[in-house]
DNA sequence: CTAACGTATCAAGAATTCTTGTTGTGTCAA
DNA sequence: TTGACACAACAAGAATTCTTGATACGTTAG
């Protein structure tokens, strides 16, 4: 494998534009105890149906949550697997260890002005 | 202190936004190793000097990444400690111990329709 | 069966973000 | 001193994302 690099980017630029909203990181808070149902969120994030329907639309999309219908109600829960990979791509950046203190990559060649 | 919430959500929002790019994520993989001039990324980036700026500058303003002038070339580094911050954020959301194996925060009192 | 409800989805406009090309500024070399 | 260079900053348009209100759909209560 050679190009695995590109993909990795693409999917963790995806988790982190779903995290990138006040809205949705107060919604994914909300859901840390556990499932809740639409209409408990509502109140609480201020935001009314349609736009708490469009964020939990962009979690669930980016696989943050998952969704269960009951009846007329929908209940929304945590995937913590998904936030685990978010925390892995900043982890990769060095977040947790630095690079400098881990096994080295490929080398990247740099070439450019400032010789 | 009853409203921290608040200032932390826009804080983590801003710094997810700024990880919420391709290039951004690939700039910041490049500086892994250490200090690059601007004219290294260039290339493997794929970004032309003034859209590379751009994206620089959304990471230098969420703080990722510092930058440092000698004569006529510009570096940049890593800051760690802000990609820890983004890391505890996303902690803090049941990524690292889920919130059920944790001791319990301030308690939000949910009302709604689904009794 | 009908009405009210909870939710998703759509459409249209507003706001934000990104790209590209251009201009400005400081620095170095000749 | 002049010109080339590396870079930041700006300006204008393109693209994306967000908000709001409307509509559609399944479900439950009466």
């Amino acid at each position: 494998m050679t190009t695995a690099a590109p993909y990795q980017l693409a999917r963790a630029a995806a988790l982190f534009h779903a995290l990138s909203d006040e809205t949705r990181l107060a919604a994914l808070a909300l859901l840390q105890d556990g499932e809740r149902c639409v209409c408990e969120l509502q109140e609480p994030l201020g935001a009314r149906q349609s736009r708490l329907s469009f964020h939990l639309k962009v979690l669930k999309d980016a696989g943050l949550v998952r969704d269960r219908r009951e009846g007329r109600w929908a209940y929304y829960s945590l995937d913590l697997d998904v936030l685990r990979e978010a925390a892995g791509a900043l982890a990769s950046l060095g977040a947790i260890v630095p690079a400098a203190a881990r096994p080295p990559r490929l080398p990247v060649v740099l070439t450019g002005c400032c010789a």
